[in-house]
DNA sequence: AAATACTACTATGTATTGCATAGTATTATA
DNA sequence: TATAATACTATGCAATACATAGTAGTATTT
């Protein structure tokens, strides 16, 4: 429950998505990725990267050419395949809904107070069992 | 790689952080949550939710006491701890710097041909080993 | 009062996935 | 030929959402 990690989670969410799209506009290989991804502050190690890539591309998201390099060995360039352009949009719209949601959950301004059966709690004969109190 | 589980996998990322925000304006208890989360499409099941409440009690950054239900066992309602706040303000910060990102990477226009050392790559004589393309 | 239904919480196991680590292969350079 | 750098591969661990099943307390019904 380290911040670290948790950082971790939420990228972890995104980064298909990130990847998908950084592809989306054109071929890239690994490293151009990483580097993409680094412009926009967002951390992705190469142990990450690559095993993702490989999932995508198992998933006919994804595929490749190998391409020579000027100095080093040849180099994977990934686009997307057709089901990849159709996933890429079906997560736009997930991104674009859960940061909505997560706005108006952190926005929000306390309950509604709307649902009268369940509020009655918070008001009279509460503190009886509080001697209990964050034991487990 | 359904888009079902794409999409868990966002939300898994970001439900700490909702969680303790919901908190964090109120006392809550589980089904408190669950409500607030669903008010703002965002799903969150009961066996997803008391793991996580317990992994937030156990580091100390929640704690609860029990407050008698007018029909039903009594309920665990939760607040933050000192320590819970401190947390929540790091994730604010995690999340808006991971948002800004994301935003900023679906809406790059192509990579910056800043980094001539590889986009040669992109140019001439790279159809050459093409005949392995897509195969692993 | 016993049985049933509902609510709230608990316990356990599985699958996914980021990341660490180590290794292999190809090319350029000294 | 030896060394270094680049690019990709392989394996294992840890964190965590979710499914599933179970327990316990209260109110309602008969």
């Amino acid at each position: 429950m380290n911040i670290e990690n948790t950082q971790s989670q939420m990228r972890k969410g995104v980064l298909e998505f990130c990847i998908l799209s950084i592809i989306q506009r054109g071929e890239a290989y690994p490293s151009d990725i990483i580097e993409e991804m680094k412009k926009s502050n967002l951390q992705l190690l190469e142990g990450t990267l690559y095993p993702l890539l490989t999932r995508l591309k198992n998933a006919d998201l994804l595929n490749y050419r190998w391409v020579e390099s000027s100095g080093g060995p040849p180099r994977k360039y990934f686009s997307l395949t057709e089901k990849g352009s159709a996933f890429y949009q079906l997560l736009e719209n997930t991104w674009r809904e859960m940061a909505d949601g997560v706005e108006r959950v952190i926005n929000s301004q306390g309950r509604g107070m709307s649902d009268e059966g369940n509020s009655q709690a918070q008001g009279t004969s509460n503190e009886a069992q509080d001697g209990e109190s964050t034991d487990n």
